[in-house]
DNA sequence: GTCGATAGATGCAGATTACACATAGCTGCA
DNA sequence: TGCAGCTATGTGTAATCTGCATCTATCGAC
C-alpha cells in the first residue's frame, strides 16, 4: 500500500514534473542571494512543496540557463567529494527573473478572476453538453 | 541579405509564447463559468496582457485537454460563419485547475520570498560581464 | 469571383523531457 | 582490500511538445 494517496486511477498518464519556466524560474530563485550547486537544488526544490523535479533535467535546464547567459558556473573543489559546478545568478537571469515575476503576476490575477468573477445567481455551467 | 548591419547578434532569439501549463491552466480558466470555442480564446489570450500564444499551439492544446478529460466539446452551427468547436469545463478540470491554484501559490512565495530575503542594495552576485 | 475575416487543423523540424543508466569521488565498515 | 552507499554530474533515447508555415472551409462585402 502506498502511503501517499495516490489516486486510485489507472491512467498511465506520467506524474507531473515540475519543467519548463518554472522550473527554470524556481532555480534562478534559488540563486538569488547566493550560489549553489545542482544536487543542492535538486534537493532543495524536492522539500519546497513543488511536484517533483527529475534530477537530469534540472542539471540540463541548469546548463541551458547558463547558455542563456542568465547563470554563470565555475568547478568548486574545496570541499570533500566530488568537485560541485556552482552555479550564480548574473544581472541578465536577476532581470529575466524580475520581469518574469510580472508575467506571473498578470497571469495569476487571470486565474484568481475566473474563480472568483461568478455572477451571482447563475447557475454553475451545466456542462453537461455531451449528448 | 540582412537589411540591418547589426551582425553582432546572431542569436535569433524567438519571441516567448504562451505555452505550456500556463497555456493550459489559462485556458480552463477562460472556460469556467461559461463555453468558448478556441479561436475565442486565442483572442481572449492576446488581450489578456500575457505573452502571445501560437494559434495552432492554442487548438492543440484544447484537443489534448479534452483527451485529459479536463474539458468538452461539441460542433456549434447555431451562428453563421464556420463551424465553432465549443469547449466546456469538465468537472475533472475544475479539480485540476483548483489543484493548480495551490501549486500556483506555492511557487509564487518561494520566488517572492527569494526577491525579498535580501537586503536592497545588496549588490547582485558579482559575475557581470560573463555574458 | 475575389478578398478578407472567421474557424479549425496539420506537417515538419527543432526543442524539451522522463526515464534509465553511466561515471566518478569519498566514507564507513568488515 | 573490497564493496556498498551516498554524493555529484552528467548522457542516450524515445516520446512529447512547440513555433512557424500552410491548408481547408464558411460567410459577407464588393
Amino acid at each position: 500500500m502506498p502511503a501517499t494517496p495516490k489516486p486510485a486511477d489507472d491512467s498511465p498518464e506520467p506524474k507531473p514534473r515540475l519543467h519548463g519556466e518554472m522550473l527554470s524560474t524556481s532555480l534562478l530563485a534559488f540563486l538569488k542571494g547566493w550560489n549553489a550547486y545542482g544536487y543542492q537544488l535538486s534537493q532543495k526544490l524536492a522539500q519546497a512543496g513543488l511536484p517533483e523535479s527529475d534530477s537530469g533535467t534540472v542539471y540540463r535546464t541548469l546548463r541551458q540557463l547558463e547558455k542563456s547567459g542568465f547563470v554563470s558556473s565555475f568547478w568548486d573543489t574545496s570541499e570533500n567529494g566530488p568537485a560541485r559546478r556552482m552555479y550564480s545568478l548574473t544581472k541578465a537571469g536577476d532581470l529575466f527573473l524580475s520581469g518574469w515575476i510580472d508575467v506571473l503576476q498578470n497571469y495569476q490575477s487571470i486565474l484568481q478572476k475566473a474563480l472568483t468573477s461568478l455572477d451571482p445567481g447563475s447557475a454553475t455551467a451545466d456542462v453537461d453538453a455531451a449528448s
